[in-house]
DNA sequence: ACCTGAACACCGTTCAAGT
DNA sequence: ACCTGAACACCGTTCAAGT
């Protein structure tokens, strides 16, 4: 890349970071030109799609939750580990309000820019929850998918301001309902 | 309202219906008009949001499940009806695909024409609820607002295509931590 | 009393023309 | 090699003009 294509391009991020902070996932990509003071096509340059710039934006918090998925498997018990873990997604989805839309709409799909970093957040959940089931701590019948989308409603959740003050509240409810009784009752005798 | 006015008022509703079983609430509201070979300000004159056709559209089945609430009330056990009902509520949010968002809006905003349909069905399913929560088979900790928010949650993952095969398996999780483990305990002996 | 559709202010996306 | 912005095909919403 040349060196005038390379500043611009952090520009770019820098000012689409500010605009979606502001307006969330579903920003005008006009209005990121604009505050950028770059013609349209340069930005459509530079990501060529609305899924290549949150692969952009998500990309250092989602290395950091892969990380933290490993960091959790050998510091906490199966149980504690998937919960916080399960936290932890909840609040990376919830980086930009509309972003769980985009993540859904790639989990599947794998055309999108988005796809792998999808992928590799529902796979660092799966780890934790075969773990915690291996132990019989979480409950059997749920696999990765349900986890993630699990996750993704509940971020969901919080991005709808009618609902947004219950969200933590609710988290705490579906997380309980991924344990198992065993788990539960061992966590009140502890 | 005058004769024409009506006919084109019941055209205009049975059109929407059809453009919004096929493309989802989002649809063009230019596309409803087009479709009806109407004027768009036709549109705009008997639907003057996009909430008040919704309120049309979805006015029947949201008595239905409001009649539901009550008949169950008199015909089921306290835990069974709510969990009964909470189904229901979930097919009902997903009566077209896209209408989750237009309630999450509507129900904490008294301007919307989606407002009143919105807090009926929120205080049918609260009044399940407590009646559940009062004969202790219904966790204590949620309110009438949480179980509005569930189904919501549930309903939108209904709406997502990476989602919407397990979104089923994931309403029975969910409404298995509704319940207390005293229900759940007196379910298996029976 | 009711209907019409042009007008306005926006989108996303593409691509010929410029530097 | 890269940037630009007009062009195209759409939106939602309003409102003067018509019947």
């Amino acid at each position: 890349m040349r060196a005038d294509a390379r500043k611009i391009h952090s520009h770019l991020f820098a000012v689409a970071r500010e605009v979606v902070a502001e307006q969330g996932a579903a920003a005008s990509l006009r209005e990121i030109a604009r505050r950028a003071d770059v013609g349209l096509g340069t930005l459509y340059r530079h990501f060529p799609t609305r899924e290549a710039l949150f692969e952009a934006l998500l990309r250092s918090a989602l290395d950091d939750l892969t990380r933290k998925a490993g960091e959790l498997e050998s510091t906490d018990a199966p149980g504690e580990a998937l919960v916080a873990w399960f936290r932890d997604g909840i609040a990376f989805v919830r980086s930009y309000r509309g972003v769980v839309e985009l993540m859904a709409g790639a989990i599947d799909d794998p055309q999108s820019a988005l796809h792998a970093s999808c992928t590799t957040v529902r796979s660092a959940g799966a780890n934790l929850l075969h773990r915690a089931q291996a132990t019989g701590v979480a409950r059997a019948d749920i696999d990765g998918a349900d986890l993630f989308a699990l996750m993704a409603s509940l971020g969901w959740l919080g991005d709808q301001a009618a609902f947004a003050p219950r969200a933590g509240h609710l988290a705490d409810v579906i997380a309980s309902a991924l344990l198992t009784d065993r788990h539960l009752r061992s966590r009140k005798h502890a």
